[in-house]
DNA sequence: AAACAGGAACCAC
DNA sequence: GTGGTTCCTGTT
């Protein structure tokens, strides 16, 4: 792969294991939409873009050459997904999985907004959870302008700390508004250090999140795999839940006992194991009926 | 229009 | 540490 420079903005030459749908569609990720010609919008640590798929080739258009490191790193470009997939295809369900999920990567997140957006993902639903990460970005980010049209960054921890709980339930925020302010009061009076979570171990760190207010374990799994580079975070939501107790283990157990196995099974490969059985079990839906 | 979907907090035990 | 209930809001 090799990137050049065009008229509008950079060019991805060559790319493999990409498909902007299974990349941006997935769950991990809440500030792109797809603009109905599957091109996808939004804004990465503040950089506002349009990625444009044609053939193996990949336009970032907005996107600056001197950010490609930037955009090498965020789209996590440098790994091998072909080996990946073929290690995890030992593996008959996932190989089924992988089939729905080819071009799934797995990319790095800003920690902080990752952390912030995974607080109000509990007990809700992608297009609520987008639409107030979006009002918190308009509100508490800064404003860029691309393609003549509005953009904002996600706030920063200082920026955010201006944001009252009533300010963050108007956003949409729900109950979970007081844990947004009091997790970024920690965290920007330096009582939690998100860089030094990120130095630490899978366990370790996990640990260390959960401390956080509106932090429970999944939300821990999330922000470590797809913000501290944790791959063998293995975050169970409803949807994994119920693909692992289809294929794997018994209808009743419990959550964490399906972490567990999912781990122990998956190894250093479990997240990705993760984003290829989410987008499975969500394909499933309706047709062969997971049950829950 | 009532039921449902979705994780963490919080309180019992 | 495990289990049940509550939180909020849009969709079916």
């Amino acid at each position: 792969m090799e990137i050049l420079e065009y008229s509008e903005g950079i060019i991805l030459k060559d790319v493999k294991d990409f498909e902007l749908k299974h990349i941006f569609d997935c769950g991990q990720c809440f500030r792109w939409n797809d603009d109905r010609d599957g091109s996808y919008t939004g804004v990465a640590s503040g950089r506002a873009v349009r990625f444009i798929k044609d053939g193996s080739d990949v336009y970032i258009k907005g996107g600056k050459i001197h950010d490609k490191d930037f955009w090498i790193h965020y789209l996590d470009l440098n790994r091998d997904y072909g080996k990946i997939k073929d290690e995890l295809s030992k593996d008959e369900t996932l190989k089924e999985a992988i089939k729905h999920g080819e071009g799934i990567r797995i990319l790095n997140q800003e920690p902080f907004e990752t952390l912030i957006s995974f607080i109000i993902s509990a007990n809700n639903r992608i297009p609520m959870i987008k639409r107030a990460v979006e009002n918190i970005s308009r509100n508490f980010g800064e404003k860029i302008i691309f393609e003549g049209r509005e953009y904002y960054s996600f706030p920063d921890p200082e920026r955010l700390s201006y944001a009252t709980v009533e300010k963050l339930e108007e956003c949409g925020c729900g109950f979970r508004a007081p844990y947004i302010v009091e997790t970024t009061r920690e965290i920007l009076e330096g009582r939690a250090d998100l860089e030094h979570i990120k130095s630490l171990d899978t366990d370790n760190a996990h640990r260390e999140l959960i401390k956080l207010k509106g932090i429970g374990p999944k939300v821990a799994d999330c922000i470590l795999l797809f913000s501290m580079g944790k791959h063998d975070a293995f975050p169970v939501d409803v949807w994994v839940k119920r693909v692992m107790q289809h294929f794997y283990l018994a209808p009743d157990v419990s959550l964490k006992k399906i972490r567990d196995f999912g781990r122990e099974k998956f190894g250093k490969n479990a997240g990705f194991a993760q984003q290829y059985l989410f987008y499975y079990a969500r394909d499933l839906k309706g047709k062969e009926g997971l049950k829950n």
